[in-house]
DNA sequence: TGTTTCATGTAAGACGTTACATGATTGG
DNA sequence: CCAATCATGTAACGTCTTACATGAAACA
């Protein structure tokens, strides 16, 4: 239920239309919370509905500028400090793993192989990210875009680490017995 | 559309029950792709109408045995080798902090902090867990199950050092100048 | 006989994706 | 005048969660 409180956020130092929203959504928190349009637009309906939100003001095109209201902001501060809530992860990388003897051996050191390529790619891509921000911009959202993104960098150079781990642990595994695969 | 491959896979080497693989979901696959009853019985009826699955035996209390078909081996495998499609991650932890400058200054660390303890709990608890691990048993769950574990592991790890490096972070921001929060 | 475990299912609702539909305004 | 951009919405469908419903068999 956390689309909700990532509008909230966006709400607080500015107003702002579903459309602005949704370039927000598509640049700066593509990588943490992605939304499509048909969300963000029924979202913000609700949010006004309930009282978190406002229509601040309209333009053209039927263009309405949405505002946080007092309720909103204590609902985002209220999310914001509560640690709870783990949501439960999954992941089809590890569940590939689990069965990743159902494949021929060569198919499965390619596979983790892909993997830690794949990793060092976006790895790659996300150094070209922070290397050409924009450090002038001093806004909430590059600051801490920034935490984020090291994040990432930190996640996929683990990722890379753990596939070429796996991968030599498991051509370990056929070299030292006879095959054990289905 | 994984929860499937899941049910596939676990099927490989034995025929089962929806309640035996309801078990295997709590345990094995806990903390990869989690599961409820009534996803898993719904997607089994849905699977043997589609001929993955096929039931092959009866027992007491309606208990029906499912085991895997020649379609549905050949679609597990056509699934691992897949390279494809990276789902959307989305993370509420690193939606929090795109906004954490709307907290008050103290429970930014605070939140931080937190962060930072609960990843190394769950990194406590993964250790346990491997050395507690039954290294006797020789099943593919167990030997894959401990590449899961490791990524597990080095996650939480990596999870643990990024909150305290951040919290570092936000701390020197906010000595360095004046508060820049909302 | 009564409790626990085994065993399967249905229904309602939240959340997310894809696709479709519509039209005003701006700028060249 | 034409194309791109701005701008909002609806509908269908799939997945996941929570809760409810039912009952047979094992065991003490």
């Amino acid at each position: 239920m956390s689309l909700r409180h990532a509008l909230l956020g966006l709400l607080v130092d500015r107003t702002a239309s579903g459309y602005d929203l949704m370039k927000l959504f598509d640049t700066s928190l593509a990588h943490v919370w992605p939304a499509t349009q048909s969300q963000v637009y029924g979202e913000l309906t609700r949010l006004a509905d309930a009282g978190l939100l406002e229509v601040v003001g309209q333009g053209p095109r039927g263009r309405k500028d949405y505002a946080l209201t007092d309720t909103g902001l204590t609902e985002l501060r209220r999310w914001l400090a509560d640690p709870s809530a783990e949501q439960p992860r999954r992941s089809d990388t590890l569940l590939r793993v689990f069965f990743i003897d159902v494949l021929p051996p060569e198919q499965r050191l390619e596979y983790l192989k892909h993997l830690a390529d794949q990793a060092a790619g976006r790895h790659a891509d996300l150094r070209k990210v922070r290397d050409t921000l924009d450090w002038a911009e001093e806004g909430r959202l590059t600051a801490n875009g920034a935490i984020a993104l090291e994040f990432g960098l930190r996640f996929t150079a683990m990722q890379e680490e753990w596939a070429r781990w796996a991968a030599q642990l498991i051509a370990s595994r056929e070299g030292g017995t006879g095959a054990e695969g289905s």
